[in-house]
RNA sequence: GACUCCGUAGCUCAGUUGGAUAGAGCAUCCGCCUUCUAAGCGGACGGUCGCAGGUUCGAAUCCUGCCGGGGUCGCCA
């Protein structure tokens, strides 16, 4: 419809119009669909084109072109409101039905081809709250990419080398201090504990009747005889130093490191499967970090070799440090700003750095040789660049880490890895969950930071409310709580834009999923499980409006042409990169429906009113089909 | 301090890229289950769009400067 008209009045104006249609409701406004012109618009303001433009539009859109489909025409204004006919609503409700499965399905990003890297859990780390954002919206923005038309190719990148070094001396170390009925992820998980332990002593720089009891605990399990802030320091320096060796090793190839390192990411990974198949969600690619790891080295030395990066030596940091001299001395920074840079360059020299604009450096390789995630990071870039061949990549990962995208992007670029006319790089970052009650990010030692607990929490939560209200089998009710757990996590997760916190209350876990039912995700399942159960009623048979004379009243029309809506906004969330455009849309037609659903009776004495039968068709097929590119799946009945 | 995100109703947030009288949900209050599922529906109450300037026919939206909050600050990931 958007397309006849900018077509027709394109043809005529000789020019290429851009309309802005506005979808408006009958009982506000008197129509539904407002037409603006902000080129015509430009010459004169709104009086100028009420004078020079208005009629030959008016007279275009009444004329027979239009006759099918326009009703009625308004002017208000420098706006003209349109009302689409009864013919026109019901014919679009019988094609949202037809289309049925691929509902929601368009071409508009069809030449695009998109990595979206997600998730990306630590290998040795326990998961945290974070992880399911970037699970979520990852898989979410994946289904809005491929649904559009695009090439969309799932990734987790597993950080699995970084900090390893650390593992495979601990777990050697330590093995014989951890308690004997310790599995072996738990055994990674704890050594990650005791490195964050005394690295938290040792930051404190406080004596042992200071040290935080938790922490106090570990240092003294693991480094026993370390009862003093500079025993402990000696002892620590110890284990780095022979963490720094095992890694060495293990960039080398060490057959036994390998082995063992090998071993180690299995257990990690076997972990994670538990929570990717709870939550349902799977990967086209799952590649450690370790994998790019030999194509980042050989990318540094390319870059190296042909200047885009150089090794900072003394003399670069020496012509770095007089910019930020000369900046001082002109007043663009402070003394302690250009204090604290030069700090910063002086700690760079030695590593291999790209160079940026604004003084920046970015370190992809460390003084002494080792790799770091910039190394690998600019490995994958490269690599999925041969394999995917990709538009856009997307890296969903959280906000703390703009910085370090930021300058990957801009170094990607710089070394010529990745070409800005043909790569879009976009780091889609998220807020923290974050404690209803001071507003902080939640760390990762809070309980309800543990994602499995969560999932089964919020599983147990509907369980109850649906054995409550619904008879049926065993298996279905659990099945039925298991979509309705995972439904409202990823709504709650979706409903609005994701760079907003998500709020957590750890104290209390009902009340915290309650709020996630509250949030809006079972109100739209459960709009759809009506408009379901009037089918079922009526015996599944499909609406035939041939003959059928219906008036659409305001209602139904705003509903009707919010389900048209939908495959653009389902483009739009995915340009965006922003699942909350297409989630808010459908609470609204939720809304609607059910408000339609209370007021108007489909099936009266027996026989159902066709054309009302045909609007609950289509809002049945395309509240389930929206829904299930937001990865929330209706249960047959709630 | 630098960079970055944010500031709209008591609370949580929308606001279609500068256009019509700024919208929802929650909370509070009043009504509705003998009628297709009440996880619902109808109604009421509630706003100096952080503050001050500027651009424009027109600003919650764009620009500048303040004020307040979150996050990060790099050879960890």
């Amino acid at each position: 419809m958007e397309k006849r008209i900018t077509d027709a009045l394109s043809v005529r104006a000789g020019i290429d119009l851009d309309i802005k249609f506005d979808f408006i409701d009958r009982a506000k406004m008197g129509g539904d669909l407002a037409l603006r012109f902000p080129q015509l618009l430009k010459d004169g303001g709104p009086k100028g084109f009420m004078a020079n433009h208005l009629p030959w539009i008016v007279e275009i859109l009444q004329g027979p072109d239009f006759a099918d489909a326009i009703a009625k025409l308004e002017t208000k204004g420098m706006y003209i409101n349109l009302t689409l006919s009864d013919a026109w609503m019901l014919n679009g409700a019988q094609a949202v039905t037809g289309i049925g499965a691929h509902f929601g399905d368009s071409d508009a990003l069809l030449n695009r081809s998109a990595v979206i890297d997600y998730s990306s859990p630590n290998v040795a780390k326990t998961l945290h709250a974070g992880h399911i954002r970037s699970t979520i919206v990852g898989h979410v923005l994946s289904n809005l990419w491929e649904r559009s038309g695009a090439d969309a190719f799932r990734v987790n990148h597993i950080n699995d080398f970084g900090g390893f070094g650390f593992m495979l001396e601990g777990y050697r170390r330590f093995g014989t201090l951890f308690p004997a009925d310790m599995g072996d992820n738990d055994k990674l998980l704890e050594i990650y504990k005791i490195r964050r332990s005394v690295e938290r002593i040792l930051e404190s720089k406080k004596e042992r009747a200071d040290w935080d009891v938790e922490d106090a605990v570990i240092a003294e399990r693991y480094f026993s005889g370390a009862g003093t802030l500079e025993k402990l320091k000696s002892a620590v320096a110890d284990y780095v130093a022979a963490a720094d060796a095992r890694f060495r090793a293990l960039e080398n190839g060490d057959a036994e490191e390998v082995a063992l390192w090998l071993e180690m990411v299995q257990w990690s990974l076997a972990a994670f499967e538990g929570f990717y198949d709870a939550l349902n969600i799977h990967f086209d690619l799952v590649i450690g970090e370790s994998f790019y790891y030999q194509a980042g080295d050989a990318t540094v030395d390319a870059a190296l070799a042909d200047g885009t990066a150089v090794l900072f030596d003394e003399g670069h940091a020496a012509a770095d440090i007089a910019v930020e001299e000369a900046r001082f001395a002109a007043g663009d920074i402070t003394e302690a700003e250009r204090d604290n840079l030069i700090g910063r360059i002086r700690k760079d020299i030695g590593a291999a750095v790209v160079k940026l604009d604004n003084n920046e450096r970015f370190v992809v390789r460390r003084a002494d040789g080792q790799s770091i995630y910039s190394t690998r990071d600019m490995g994958a870039i490269k690599l999925r660049g041969e394999m995917f061949d990709p538009t856009d990549v997307f890296y969903v990962v959280g906000q703390e880490q703009q910085v370090h995208f930021n300058r990957l992007f801009r170094s990607a670029y710089a070394t010529g890895i990745a070409s800005a006319d043909k790569t879009q790089f976009q780091h889609v970052y998220f807020g923290f969950y974050v404690d209803a009650q001071t507003g902080k990010k939640l760390s990762s030692r809070q309980s309800v930071s543990n994602v499995t607990g969560m999932l089964a929490a919020a599983k147990v939560y509907f369980r109850n409310r649906l054995s409550d209200r619904v008879t049926a089998d065993e298996a279905e009710l659990d099945s039925a709580a298991q979509e309705l757990a995972i439904g409202s996590i990823v709504f709650n997760d979706l409903k609005q834009d994701i760079k907003g916190a998500v709020e957590i209350d750890a104290s209390d876990m009902d009340a915290t999923i309650a709020g996630f039912e509250r949030s809006g995700g079972a109100y739209v399942v459960y709009a759809a499980c009506r408009a379901r159960s009037i089918l079922r009623k009526n015996g599944g048979g499909a609406a035939v409006l041939t003959g059928v004379d219906y008036a659409i009243d305001a209602q139904e029309a705003d509903l009707l042409l919010k389900l048209q809506q939908i495959p653009q906004k389902v483009v739009a969330a995915a340009k965006q990169a922003n699942p909350s455009v297409l989630v808010r849309h459908l609470m609204d037609v939720a809304a609607i429906y059910n408000s339609y659903y209370t007021r108007v009776p489909v099936i009266v004495d027996g026989v159902a009113n066709p054309a009302r039968l045909a609007i609950t068709q289509a809002v049945q097929v395309a509240l389930t089909r929206a829904l299930a590119i937001c990865h929330i799946e209706c249960p047959e009945a709630i």
